[in-house]
DNA sequence: ATGAAAGCGCTAACAT
DNA sequence: ATGTTAGCGCTTTCAT
């Protein structure tokens, strides 16, 4: 099964394999009426389909963009990508999906491997662990335009990034419990030093502070969820037990809201649950959850903007902040 | 931000261009070992990268898949999703994955897009809707061999598909059911006129036909999931409720489930669901949901082999079928 | 064992 | 308005 060119077109359509360039791109020159109409004739009969390949080795862009993240099927990467594609869709672009899995040579090997397919930039959303080793020189190094998402460039990298509103989300959340009355209000996350599920955390604290309350009542856990799970039921169980509970992430909120009504606890008549993310699983839980949505639409089409940036311009582009607004449900006791 | 060419690696290391090839892909033939070094060097000193543009373009083959599903943040699609890029990751491959988001406009879009990106081989799943309208061609038209997946190639195309044994595990669902002692074993399901989930339910009648019980105790429901779990209050408040429920998807499951405890049902107590899928989500809903698994990676592994030899020989390579096993947790009462 | 050279299918500058 | 031609960076067949 033979590929069609453009010279089978050319000699069908009685011309030169130029004018069907000419045809395909508007340009860069212009097509007597009469010819184009015997060239897009020629394309339809024969059902050529031209080499993006060879299109992109020759012009030097591929129309591509690469999208890293740790893992596409956590629901916040899952509506990020999302975003990403629909945004590059409409400029027609396509997106290479690299997932992570949350491990540093696995994402290099992706950063690698779209460097050398030649796409025209690199949206990065980095995994959390391992912060501060090998930082920074790797996208640099890979000499295509990068972005950063959801998580600060590191510091030398000269490079942008595009984050959330983290640390301002994780204060709305407890001041909106500290105004349904609470004051055991616990912080449930995970370990990372930094990041954007740390700045939440510090935005917790902050609120906590501010109220005058204890900004150190928190339960970290580990990564699996049947573990987790049994360490909120301890803390509900402990000698001092939160009575509203805020989660650095939805799916920690939701772990915690079932091992509460595992043991009897209703929510939020004994406690209230928020979580952070706002992705489809907090709206169908029972409560639905409380929690801080993001902007998914924004986002996507914001990192792409800022890859044109990086690419058109030299000079460093800034970061932006995207802000992220409260989605009150159930769980929080309104 | 020039990029590093052979040439230039060839210039480093005092040797031609041709040789700095055969060195990286180890032939067609032989580097004396020394040169081989000296060439090794220049690439690392340089940090030189292959262009796999002008590779694939070169040498017709671009060691990238295609993949088009419907949907890659429902869970069974994206665990289908991961097993395929396991399966092509081990075998050297990229997997360009694409979303049709259940429109037959948007998923040729992107098998064009795909074929004209060279792809070695296509990887489908096709959306359910739509089913016998411009049926099988788009494939055979791509010239570019391909597999349908989870789904029977359409029956003109002569084209295969990898299946999973959907009939099988709705019977395996129903007699397990039965074996609990319950009778009015109601299926929840989609609309769809054909394809996997229809064959779920036919998996289901033909177990109540066997135990000689009512093969129509059917509730369809959309698409929405508000409206489902209203439907499915509904029937459990109606004059005829079912005392057991196989939904012929997880998410289906999932949310009886929720509906049944809101309006104060004990499941498995007063009513037993089980689902279909076996995806992350049945594993963490209180109670733990009886399910149906699926072999994911085996799957992955089978779609690949499956395309390499569609790829290899010119006649027609025969469907497989993969085996599904029943997961027993919770919600089915034991 | 290695160098030179012919393309892969395309774009875009050179021609007319 | 259109034809001719020189590459993009690579693989691979000719040469030697």
């Amino acid at each position: 099964m033979q590929q069609v060119t453009r010279q089978d077109v050319a000699r069908l359509a009685g011309t030169s394999p130029a004018v069907v360039s000419y045809v395909l791109n508007n340009g860069p020159r212009p097509v007597a009426p009469s010819t184009r109409i015997r060239v897009q004739d020629a394309i339809e009969t024969l059902g050529y389909r031209p080499n993006q390949l060879a299109r992109a080795l020759r012009s030097q862009r591929s129309n591509t963009i690469g999208l890293v993240v740790p893992d596409s099927s956590e629901a916040f990467f899952t509506e990020l990508v999302h975003a990403v594609e629909q945004a590059a869709f409409a400029a027609g672009s396509l997106v290479l999906l690299g997932n992570s899995r949350f491990d540093r040579r696995q994402e290099l090997r992706y950063l690698e491997s779209l460097a050398s397919m030649q796409v025209s930039g690199i949206l990065l959303v980095r995994s959390e662990s391992g912060e501060s080793e090998t930082e920074g020189r790797d996208l640099a190094d890979l000499g295509v335009p990068a972005v950063y998402l959801n998580h600060r460039a590191p510091r030398d990298s000269g490079a942008t990034s595009v984050l959330l509103a983290n640390h301002r989300g994780g204060s709305t959340l407890t001041e909106h419990l500290i105004a349904h009355g609470h004051r055991r209000i616990g912080c449930l996350t995970g370990t990372a030093p930094s990041g954007p599920v740390f700045d939440r955390a510090e935005g917790w604290a902050a609120a906590m502070r501010a109220a005058a309350l204890d900004p150190s009542f928190v339960l970290r856990t580990g990564l699996d969820r049947h573990s987790t799970r049994e360490q909120v039921k301890a803390w509900l169980q402990g000698p001092e037990p939160p009575d509203a509970i805020v989660a650095t992430a939805d799916g920690l909120a939701l772990d915690a809201l079932s091992a509460a009504q595992e043991i009897g606890l209703r929510v939020p008549g004994d406690l209230a649950v928020v979580g952070f993310g706002g992705t489809g699983p907090s709206a169908h839980s029972w409560p639905p959850l409380t929690t801080i949505g993001h902007p998914f639409a924004d986002f996507g089409r914001l990192a792409l903007e800022t890859l044109t940036s990086v690419q058109k311009q030299a000079q460093s582009v800034p970061d932006h902040v995207l802000d992220v607004d409260l989605i009150v449900r159930r769980s929080c006791g309104c």
